[in-house]
DNA sequence: CTCTTGTCGAACACTGGTGTACGAGTTACG
DNA sequence: CGTAACTCGTACACCAGTGTTCGACAAGAG
């Protein structure tokens, strides 16, 4: 539903890739520092601190609005991941895909966490979230995972593997190029019903 | 090795008791709130932020401090239990009591995270992974547990998943009655060889 | 009992951030 | 080309926290 005799303007070219810039440079910023302030997201930009609060009405606003975009991003990129055949091989595909991505923006969903409520939080993530829940709930349907346990705990549990090799990383225990690899044999194994051989 | 000829008068019984109310309510508010200002703390300890200064000379002393004091605190609450026998076992007897201890004081973590160097902070906790380290090892000596992924790497999934079990109880996913049985469920599988029935 | 140690509140300087206001200059759009 | 939209820097008010200093006052130790 387009708004019948818009009122606004519609934004200059010249604002428009303002607010691309001052976006990506938010991304960039949170990504390394979730405290990023903004004369540092301004500075990265190449644009004045006011232009910032010209675009967005306070600092919360733009942190939502960054990871709105990065979400976007990220799930646009997963969804060209094939997830038929074998639940356990596309599940290894999905995190081959998105576990960098995870990692990437660790910082970011930090700046995230502290600005934002845990409801709109979750509400962002509905989209990728929902990708992996319908894949894991067709595993549980063909027998190769585990029904024991509800699909949204072991999805967060996937969530939290991620997660732990960001840290070993970040720790010098892992190096970045198997982490993949561990990622999908912990998940895999996590994922496996009780009673089934390997 | 006590020093000789101490200079320091040792302190008084009333400051004593200040301390300990001080580290005390540091942990409990922290435990809330990361981010508490030492007012906070003051006040939460009955004593006035002035005195806080006189014992430990600035916020990260404070928070390093308490995070110390909770951890020893935990660590000798752990040792009683018994590892011995099935490391299945002994595994789920020791997530039974770790994992509250880990909920409660994930807060305290962050605050730690904010104003510690990593390294510290894996310094502090080097006594409690310790433990679940040998029991790690012990399990893959007797076969029970994999070998294809490096122990601490497995120890780090095992922090991760308790850590993604608080989060869901926090969303209102989880109960937490069932959640040490998800966690033991879920590590178990994760630890399980890949080639073994469960 | 006395003297040292500790406590308290109020006040202060300082820091580093947020958000607003202004005015001059620039740039796109029609 | 003219005008409205946008940008920039500087400056400002404001806030919340940290860490220090002061002087008066309690309380423990010897």
């Amino acid at each position: 539903m387009t708004a019948t005799r818009a009122k606004v303007p519609a934004k200059r070219a010249d604002a428009q890739r303002s607010i691309e810039a001052i976006l990506d440079a938010a991304i960039r910023s949170l990504s390394r520092n979730p405290e990023a302030s903004v004369s540092e997201i301004a500075k990265t930009a190449g644009v004045g601190r006011v232009t910032v609060y010209g675009h967005f009405p306070n600092r919360a606003d733009l942190v939502e609005a960054a990871m709105t975009r990065a979400i976007a991003d990220g799930h646009a990129g997963l969804e060209a991941v094939d997830l038929s055949g074998d639940p356990r091989e596309a599940l290894a595909r999905l995190i081959d895909s998105s576990w960098q991505l995870v990692s990437q923006s660790r910082s970011l969903l930090t700046a995230a966490q502290d600005v934002l409520s845990p409801g709109r939080i979750r509400e962002l993530h509905a989209g990728p979230v929902e990708r992996v829940e319908g894949l894991v709930e067709r595993g549980r349907a063909e027998g190769v995972f585990r029904t024991d346990l509800p699909t949204t705990w072991l999805v967060g549990v996937l969530h939290s593997i991620m997660h732990s090799a960001a840290d070993e990383i970040n720790a010098g225990r892992l190096t970045p190029d198997v982490a993949a690899d561990y990622i999908a044999a912990t998940a895999l194994s996590a994922f496996t019903p009780p009673s089934l051989a390997g």
